[in-house]
DNA sequence: TGTACATCAGTGAACGCGCGTTCACTGATGTAC
DNA sequence: TGTACATCAGTGAACGCGCGTTCACTGATGTAC
């Protein structure tokens, strides 16, 4: 039986905390050690190194939210009410763990080689995969599925991203509704 | 007078290429001197180093696009009209310096201490205070500008980010009837 | 139950390499007279 | 116009520090008998 890694979910919380607040280029293997109350070397007994620490939180963070997405994208009912309780998903997993969607959103574009995250729990896909659904279907209305997708996508995430960077306040959930008819109105026209 | 500096020209443009590929922190002096076809050292006679010439180069190319924009949306025109025309100036930037444009987008999140771009060219700022005043004079309907603004500036810049990326190809401006049209959609309702 | 041994998460000082930065030098261009 | 000097962008080898990584060690827990 596997003896509980106590040190190992201390590391995995204290990097991400700090990759979002600060990026991880600018996070040193130290400051997680201090964040973490753990020596630097702990963090090789389960992780080859800072990247592989770093994108395997990252791919862990996406496909876990990324799975919550998929059985609401490819689950029942209309595309429109699917739409809405997609919104809510990516909502209800900000407000739930800021720290973490803030972590994925703000270093999305500092892993140059790319990760590869399964299509089948990677968000973006999914949403691609449903508009392009959702027009075959005749339920939404457009010649480019993935140019609509991609307005969609920035109008759930930019807020999210401005109240990541604190520019923005209260909570995403409230703000879900609007969100959503905002949406609908760019999947029908 | 001052001497032509002709490797400073070839310096910032290697450094602005491989920042937007790589990201600032998978980019070094070495390789921005190996582009830019100079000495290591040259980047030292007109830069501190190189998170000052990250910084400024960044500035830079906001405050550039951001005085087009101010024109733009402090310009004439009803407000309808200047969402159209501030849209068109997202887009003719883009299609005009991809490479910029790209840098800006993929390392805004990577200077934790922050960059101060004057407000009065800073693109967000702009943007939050045109919908702030149209919403004051009657023309936009919202009860959180700043929110508003938000999702605008979603609509306007994913696409532009997953141009930027290769998830998306041909050209922006093309694309700008059908990201105005959603835009206003959102200011209306 | 007690003893001996195996396992392995975690330790932390030491290491060493990569990368940003320095600095004495060069040489092209500008200025004084 | 020619000569002497000043300036300063650019050079590139050398440096040194910060940071990721290593490794011999510890000690807690599990297993065999």
């Amino acid at each position: 039986m596997a003896r509980p890694t106590v040190k190992l979910d201390d590391i995995e919380r204290a990097a991400i905390k700090l990759f979002a607040s600060r990026g991880i280029g600018h996070v040193t293997i130290k400051d997680i050690a201090r964040e973490a109350q753990c020596a630097e070397g702990a963090l090789y007994c389960h992780y080859t190194g800072k990247d592989d620490l770093a994108s395997t939180l990252f791919i862990r963070e996406v496909s876990k939210f990324g799975s919550r997405l998929k059985t609401v994208l490819c689950g029942p009912g209309s595309f429109d009410d699917r739409v809405r309780r997609g919104v809510g998903t990516f909502y209800a997993y900000f407000d739930d763990d800021p720290v973490a969607f803030s972590f994925v959103l703000l270093s999305q574009h500092n892993f140059p080689d790319g990760v590869d995250v399964d299509p089948e729990v990677n968000p973006v896909s999914l949403l691609i995969r449903f508009v392009e659904e959702g027009t075959k279907a005749g339920a939404f209305v457009t010649a480019d599925p993935l140019f609509k997708a991609s307005m969609v996508l920035g109008l759930v995430l930019q807020p999210a991203t401005m109240m990541a960077t604190g520019r923005l306040d209260g909570s995403m959930e409230q703000r879900a509704d609007e969100v959503t008819k905002a949406c609908l109105g760019v999947l029908h026209s």
